[in-house]
DNA sequence: ATTCCGTATGGGATCGTTACCACAAGCTAG
DNA sequence: CTAGCTTGTGGTAACGATCCCATACGGAAT
């Protein structure tokens, strides 16, 4: 019987004894799905990440994993190449299966609604579209950007190339917010054409843009690519056109994924640790779903990044490109 | 009404846009724990990899996502580690979930074994460790490593050393077999001495297991990891040990990942497709599925890998190390 | 006008599990 | 000795979707 099993009501040694050996000998295993339509409460619980084959959320979706089947749930994952309408069909999927909670590094404002108001814990990881609907847990954009900006600043960099995807997400916005901030604070003016904004999604384009970049402003001593993606665009950019690094210019990125410890010269980067990021934000999810209360406010956790120094930058020389 | 929904059964087209008006309104879903209860078949595929960190099984996992999500079904993810305990709570979950099909990259025979009896479908990933059960879907590991062996052979290595971790599962195995095969086709012995087997699981164990090879054979020319994980050990050892590649020493990968186009010199490699691998292990799943017939034979995919030609292999010279 | 057929619709029964209730048995206390 | 309580056990309803069957209704044919 149910109560045998579940630990809950009474049960005589022997009979649950018998039980047991029953359950053992025919390897009987409770039907999950039956449970969940009694129970109003699955043991799945919905990822929703932008790009499995990026280390980037691979890792964090690596660390949401980990700490979700220690605590007994199990992890639904969907890919949705950041598309909007394949993140509202994969949220109508969480809502059919009844997850008690979804994790996603969000597209739309919508998917996150339509959740909330479903009675379905979200938590948004790296990124935050909604304000007023569910958790967060983020890395400090910022912050992060700021420092490694900082970093080229104090060896001397003053004209600093951005190349950035998109600005709308807090993402972006925040690292372009890190950018500025540290230019203000160290009173030089950031030129706004140094900026390559939309450089694309993947490193050809973000390679094109990089490109671009070095040809209008034959001033840059240093470049930050505000993401994996864009810094390995960057790169092949840079190496194909024989550009000494950090010699004639200097290459600082955001995300420490392994490629940037392997290549010589090592990239300065900053690390989101982003295992640990998913981690986070399925703790902050599991201690949602354990506390019954349905609206206590909002979590939001910023994680602080670490500058990772390497050897991709150096003081600006005079060498001309 | 279901009849309206599943498109089964009558329904009068007034009551039918009524009860559709209905659904969009409240935004209803219909419950896939319920549907999978009374259909005894459920969307959601069980899923099981080694290391989502590591971005071969990341390729892997994203190519069965793809093709599972445009099928209509969904994956439940789970990391193993490569602990047969751990692969073994999965099944047991996949069970309870009463999943229709698993794909795998099994570490226990039991694994699959268990599985298969209880009438689940299965697709070994990678490597076949189930003769008697399953499908499998591989990449033709003897083929990839003859080819990149004779690589080496061609270009007039005469003592080549393999550093592998196990030969236990068809993948090392097969590997280590292909590396034979290459050197008997050329007539050229292998020297058992310059196999470094249970090079270990990660980096830096295997960039130990290439330095002891290193130490004990001055006369190796080249060197061939056999796959992505050991191949980083190795080069970091060699970079370590400012050993010019491929001047003093030509390097051979198995897998191709991001960082091994990224490096200077650049990686010569097999690729095995890993997204491609993925894709048709969910194909041959979903084939399966959708052939009522439970014991038709056993499906075994060998894929073709690709030796990808790059700039770490060469000619070796007499210069010693 | 009555029968018959085909189409449309409502009403169970069912899947496996669990929560709850009724009841039985044993025990203590009045 | 019996009433009331504790402790253990079997039975049953309910979760939500779906399948099947019974039934009702309209129209056509005899």
């Amino acid at each position: 019987m149910s109560r045998v099993l579940s630990g809950n009501g009474y049960a005589a040694a022997a009979v649950r004894e018998r039980v047991l050996a029953a359950v053992r000998r025919i390897g009987y295993v409770p039907d999950a799905n039956a449970r969940t339509l009694r129970n109003r409460s699955s043991r799945s619980i919905g990822v929703l990440i932008s790009d499995l084959r990026d280390p980037f959320y691979a890792d964090l979706a690596a660390g949401v994993e980990q700490e979700l089947r220690t605590a007994g749930y199990h992890m639904v994952l969907v890919n949705d190449n950041g598309q909007a309408h394949e993140e509202m069909r994969a949220v109508t999927e969480f809502l059919a299966m009844r997850v008690p909670g979804v994790i996603l590094t969000p597209v739309s404002a919508r998917a996150v609604k339509t959740l909330h108001q479903q009675g379905i814990r979200v938590v948004q990881a790296d990124r935050r579209v909604s304000r007023r609907y569910g958790d967060a847990v983020l890395g400090a954009n910022e912050a992060g950007a700021e420092m490694v900006t900082r970093h080229l600043l104090d060896l001397g960099h003053r004209r600093i190339g951005l190349v950035i995807d998109e600005t709308r997400w807090t993402s972006g916005a925040g690292r372009l917010a890190g950018y500025h901030a540290a230019h203000q604070a160290a009173g030089v003016p950031a030129d706004e054409r140094l900026i390559a904004r939309n450089a694309g999604f993947d490193p050809e384009a973000a390679g094109k843009a990089t490109g671009r970049l070095l040809d209008e402003h034959p001033d840059l001593t240093a470049v930050f690519a505000a993401n994996n993606v864009l810094a390995q665009g960057a790169l092949q950019e840079i190496q194909r056109r024989g550009v000494a690094v950090p010699r004639q210019l200097s290459l600082a990125a955001y995300d420490d994924v392994p490629w940037m410890s392997m290549v010589r010269p090592s990239i300065t980067t900053v690390s989101q640790h982003s295992v640990e990021l998913g981690r986070r934000s399925a703790r902050v999810l599991l201690d949602r779903l354990a506390e019954g209360d349905p609206d206590r406010g909002t979590t939001v956790l910023n994680l602080e990044p670490e500058l990772v120094v390497r050897s991709s930058t150096a003081p600006p020389t005079r060498n001309p490109r």
